[in-house]
RNA sequence: GGCCCAGUGGCUCAGUUGGUUAGAGCGCCGCCCUGUCACGGCGGAGGUCGAGAGUUCGAGUCUCUUCUGGGUCGCCA
């Protein structure tokens, strides 16, 4: 039977206690985490967000019923224990930060009893996601769950401040906005008022935050919650949450400097590492030369190679080709894996299938020197030695090569590299490097829209050097963007933005946008062009993914509280579900009939 | 939408070439135990092997379909 706390006032979590209280009464609160029952005496370890504390039930100290109240003590019953903090008389236990003392019970109230969880509550948990899922309030109840989560407050609310001192001010945008056309698929609201229309969730508050520049709040943020109707992934959710911020009057290195301070004050105070400032800049042709990505890993080497001079008069089929049709042949050399079995370079190989690459050639070089290479039988020995040379290839060594499109072979070749990365178990979780990427494409060309779309997004200003391509040769023409990357992941991204009408509607020409069209959807944001505006730039962070790497867990739903399967769905709620036929109608919405749901009877 | 992986007591897993009554550890229940902390000892309960169909004398095991979850490609300005 459950007891009332009244009269009862908790004076410190469990783990707040040490060597410094012994002596004083105490009163705790918490969760059963053990009870070990020797026999009349009874240890009970409580539990709550900052740690254990051990709990002795001795005759002599307790009375029996106390004593036989605690040996009937399960997993999760929720306790209040008033009692007196000792040293402990038996052996200290190392392994617990409460390990050297013990609290001596004078009464105990069973504030709630609990049923058996359905998996144990404990760190590191081997329980299957899904259970650990619909059952999330038990999950987090685990303390490397807790650790995540305190941390995420820690790291926002370190933020606020750091921000706060930097003169910028925090401004909440809507959440209920307008649904926009470019980039990621919205999530739309029906609106019961103006029925037939929708509101869209934001993606992130950018043109908010840019009318707020217009406004002159000069510096703003917000650590705002962001929606993407898109697949998810280990580091995507449907719904997760920005640090977001908007500068007036600054270019890209100021940005970049209160940026740089904000990470190293949160790398500082969260994890004691001290970032090294300023933070490596690389530009968005160098990273995809180097490293095949625009997100660079660069914890490692293997870097890629440009050969297509070394083998241009090859006759191999494959490099002649890739050169022929304009593309590039480039390798990484893998060091110390000549000796790789063949099965195993057979999956590496349809790895890089994976991404779009039509083969991989290698060559391996075994330690008693023989060159074992899938296409040396269309190469001169000279032409072998030559690449070799070139990939800097000594014995034991292997080197991978890929010859196509410049987009391809980047692709294959980046992601080739962290895949041997992993295999060759570089990649170490304490160790972080970051990097600015700068200088990125305005546009890209969409196979798919056969048009060109912003890579950025089209408030994005182009660097003035490049403007004169922008009817010529629009590819050409690089943005002033810049991404801010930690160990091969996106972390955050910033642009300097567009704040003159005429290359705003010009970029809205370039991306097929009509002028009423772009009036259409960005017409407030047009408008306000018109009445001053400050040159302004902005990034964001994804505050998920770096709370994922400063904790050192592999995905974003391990520092979240309440994450989204698969499929968007939420396992605990159920979420999302029908709506039930007074709602539909109030909203004016009707569902298409194969859609309604299957209990309605066929015709 | 494509590809890959997983699903066996509450949890984590094993289960050989298709062959008797599907096992283990932890947890749970009962009894015992006064310095445990991965407590210990003895005993016990607990399974339509995700679901459906098929092949077979016989299916946890093979085939097909399907559901659930994970990873990934597409997608994600």
């Amino acid at each position: 039977m459950a007891e009332s706390m009244r009269g009862l006032h908790r004076t410190h979590r469990c783990a707040e206690l040490s060597t410094v209280n012994v002596g004083e009464t105490v009163t705790i609160m918490g969760w059963v985490q053990k009870n070990r029952n020797k026999g009349g005496l009874v240890f009970v370890d409580v539990r709550d967000r900052s740690g254990i504390i051990q709990v002795v039930f001795e005759d002599g100290s307790c009375d029996a019923d106390l004593i036989a109240r605690a040996a009937s003590l399960r997993s999760e019953y929720v306790v209040a224990i008033v009692g007196k903090v000792e040293k402990r008389s038996g052996a200290v236990n190392q392994n617990i930060a409460t390990g050297e003392i013990e609290v001596i019970p004078e009464q105990m109230r069973i504030l709630s009893e609990s049923e058996t969880p359905p998996f144990p509550i404990e760190e590191n948990s081997k329980t299957k996601e899904e259970l650990r899922l619909k059952y999330r309030y038990l999950d987090l109840r685990r303390p490397d769950l807790q650790r995540n989560l305190m941390m995420r407050s820690k790291i926002a609310t370190l933020t606020r401040q750091f921000l706060a001192e930097e003169g910028f001010l925090e401004i909440e945008t809507p959440v209920l906005g307008k649904t926009t056309p470019e980039g990621a698929r919205d999530y739309l609201v029906p609106s019961r008022i103006h029925q037939g229309s929708f509101y869209g969730l934001p993606q992130s508050p950018q043109l908010y935050k840019q009318l707020l520049m217009c406004s002159g709040y000069d510096r703003y943020f917000q650590i705002a919650k962001c929606f993407r109707d898109e697949d998810l992934r280990a580091d995507r959710q449907p719904e997760f949450t920005q640090i977001d911020m908007e500068l007036s009057f600054v270019d890209e290195e100021d940005v970049m400097d209160v940026n740089e301070r904000l990470l190293a004050r949160l790398f500082k105070e969260v994890l004691d590492i001290d970032v090294q400032l300023p933070i490596q800049r690389m530009t968005w042709q160098e990273a995809m030369d180097r490293f095949g990505s625009d997100k660079p890993d660069i914890r490692f080497g293997m870097e890629l190679v440009n050969v297509t001079e070394v083998v241009r008069d090859s006759e191999f089929v494959v490099f002649k080709d890739a050169i022929e049709n304009g593309g590039t042949v480039r390798g990484i050399n893998a060091k110390g894996q000549g000796g790789m079995p063949r099965k195993k370079i057979d999956k590496l190989v349809s790895f890089a299938k994976d991404f779009g690459a039509k083969g991989l050639a290698y060559i391996a070089i075994h330690e008693d020197g023989a060159v074992k290479s899938s296409f040396a039988k269309f190469m001169t020995e000279e032409e072998t030695n030559g690449l070799v040379q070139a990939m800097g290839g000594e014995v034991g060594d292997l080197l991978l090569f890929a010859a196509d499109k410049n987009k391809v072979v980047w692709d294959v070749l980046g992601n080739l590299r962290l895949e041997l990365a992993r295999q060759m178990d570089l990649l170490d979780k304490n160790e972080y490097k970051f990097l600015w990427i700068t200088e990125f494409p305005l546009l890209e060309w969409s196979e798919e829209q056969n048009r060109y779309t912003a890579m950025h997004h089209p408030f994005t200003m182009p660097m003035e050097e490049d403007w004169k391509y922008i009817d010529t040769d629009p590819g050409r023409v690089r943005a002033k963007a810049y991404d801010i990357t930690l160990n091969g992941n996106e972390i955050g991204g910033g642009s300097i933005r567009i704040h003159q009408n005429d290359i705003q509607e010009k970029m809205f020409e370039v991306l097929g946008f009509t002028k009423e069209e772009a009036y259409r959807q960005f017409s407030f944001l047009l408008d306000a062009f018109k009445y001053g505006v400050p040159p302004h730039a902005g990034l964001a962070y994804g505050l998920d993914r770096l709370v994922m790497l400063m904790a050192k867990v592999d995905s974003i739903r391990d520092v979240m509280a309440f994450p989204k399967v698969k499929d968007a769905s939420c396992l605990m709620t159920n979420a999302p579900s029908l709506a039930d036929d007074k709602q539909l109608a109030e909203l004016g919405l009707e569902l298409r009939k194969e859609e309604k749901s299957e209990e309605s009877p066929e015709e």
